[in-house]
DNA sequence: AAAGTTTGTGACAACGTTGTCACAACTGAT
DNA sequence: ATCAGTTGTGACAACGTTGTCACAAACTTT
């Protein structure tokens, strides 16, 4: 590999002198430096990071651990954003991934290397908002939890804002006049599930509506992230049989709104005609492919990726857990005739 | 940061003992090596990555270049499994994705910062399976191809089978004894839908019916991995209206799908029960949420990811593309009454 | 007992960079 | 003409490792 004398010698100077052109040292004669920018060239050179990286004592690279990445369908836009702000800040990436079943040793052994290669810093995504326990270790450079906290380690944290979303994807159905509302519940080991529920009553309170009247079910259960089921049918025929049935239902999963689709279609009732439905999530695949299209709150896994690494980047050492809001992707669904 | 002469200092010997030591080097006194160990313990050390990517003029890191990481819901797997594979070799990954919108500016910048990264090979990953542009400077180091071809380089490359999983999931309807099939293609444009029909064809073949009499028809359309739109609605009508209207029908995707159970649902037909149903790709948020469950091939990228890390790391560098195969998930929707 | 071999250890150089210091060649002020 | 300051350059050390060589002490073989 053609090192830095490589390109002196080419240039006829000294190795030091191509170091300062390399670092834009300002004490160069014109010359010199054009001299020994075409050599750069000619030669291919490429500055050698292990080198510099001994030298500066920092590696311009920072970690990122995460629990099964993309388990969760866009959970990888996490580590997207996260990437495409460091490249921002001219710092690179460093993926280990931690599979659902792996032990703790695998996460400290995954951390260890992260240390051997002596990244400036370290994020840890979850794939799903929770409570994570780690390595303590982590506490020794700076860190940042994305999609989840914990509340064994003091340490910085980015969460998505659920009770906020809930609570804006609610207002939405009262802004069309929705005055019988029902939340089908997602999973309620979730993390998100008492947030959004909370949400909810925030929106019907402000409404004027007394949240103990309108129906909230669960419609999933099982373990997040992993084997869930589904019992939208069965829920859905109960509210049904109400005097008032709801006019409008926030769903607490696209996948929960995908059932009511199908249970809707079943009834020959049309989701934004006959009946309003509002979702969480945005999970492409699903919104994307539903008609009438989906209104839905669509994670920010993307911006939640970007932040962590700013604030990461920044110095931003408090240890708070900072919420992120969603974004409203609004459809057709949420309508009614 | 504590370095290996700190350690030297501490077991009261030279810092190359304890260098002989880190790298099992058997000509240490079982007592030096002891004394060794107990002061690396103590003191917390850990090897400098840097100064050994000096010495040894390789950094143990391979360098993934995607674009768009996760766009389609699973193509992180690709990551997971490439990484997963490198860990079990003690390499290490690092990420550098590339956005759809960046122009070629940016694949080149990122190329170059991989490679003063010094990374040991370099994995690139489409985010579907298509025909990829390429940087020349690839051929500089080990470097493969997963989910996408190159006609203008020759490289290394694997893809998914798509031919030969149209002719499983087809084979599977066949083995229910029907005889009426239609096949619902993904968009014209993609890749996958010339050869996923080729593989329909297969099976009929060797099924002994004439493929012409088999009605392909075209239920989506659009830029693939950009927007899609969607006609299933107004195809199975089509299809129905037929004198001998198809019993089995063969989806392009996932998301094809979908839209054919709700299409289903509206008619009051049931998938599994009326009209037997396989489909592709095996997006999670989809398929897990489908009641019957769906039958799909699910596309391999969690194995492609892995076995592209392999090769890379065998140093097979025979300049082929190597298909790897579907999985079949059998659900319930593929069987008929 | 002499010679040869093995075992355990350490001195030193090198890898590719950058920081510190030194210095020669200019510049402008006295 | 002398001095101080600026500009451009290079010598050298250091970062944390590992490879090469050397060497003393302990064992084997003659």
């Amino acid at each position: 590999m053609v090192s830095i004398k490589d390109v002196a010698r080419h240039a006829e100077t000294s190795f030091k002198t191509v170091s300062r052109v390399i670092n834009g040292d300002q004490r160069v004669h014109p010359a010199t430096r054009e001299r020994v920018s075409e050599a750069i060239r000619a030669l291919g050179y490429r500055p050698h990071s292990g080198a510099r990286m001994m030298r500066s004592n920092q590696s311009r690279i920072i970690g990122f651990l995460s629990d099964r990445v993309t388990t969760q369908p866009h959970s990888g836009d996490i580590l997207r954003g996260a990437q495409q702000m460091a490249d921002a800040h001219g710092r690179l990436l460093m993926l280990f991934n931690i599979d659902a079943d792996a032990g703790d040793d695998h996460r400290r052994r995954a951390f260890e290397l992260l240390m051997e290669q002596r990244v400036d810093g370290l994020i840890y995504a979850c794939d799903y908002h929770r409570d994570v326990e780690l390595p303590t270790e982590m506490q020794q450079l700076p860190s940042l939890l994305v999609n989840g906290f914990s509340t064994a380690m003091a340490l910085p944290a980015l969460v998505p804002d659920e009770r906020l979303a809930a609570q804006q994807a609610t207002r939405l159905l009262l802004a069309e006049g929705h005055r019988r509302l029902a939340f089908l519940a997602p999973n309620s080991r979730s993390i998100a599930t008492p947030l959004r529920t909370a949400g909810f009553h925030d929106a019907l309170l402000e409404a004027g509506i007394a949240p103990e009247s309108m129906p909230v079910v669960t419609a999933c259960e099982g373990v997040p992230g992993g084997e869930e089921t589904y019992q939208v049918e069965s829920v859905l025929a109960q509210l049904m049989r109400d005097d008032t049935p709801p006019t409008a239902i926030l769903c607490g999963q696209d996948r929960i709104a995908l059932q009511l689709y199908l249970a809707l279609a079943r009834r020959g009732l049309h989701p934004g005609r006959d009946l309003a439905v509002v979702s969480f999530d945005d999970q492409q695949p699903i919104s994307g492919a539903l008609t009438p299209s989906l209104t839905t709150m669509a994670l920010p896994h993307f911006e939640m990726g970007r932040q962590a690494m700013k604030r990461l980047l920044d110095g931003d050492a408090r240890c708070e857990t900072v919420t992120v809001p969603f974004s409203t992707v609004l459809g057709q669904s949420h309508r009614h005739e």
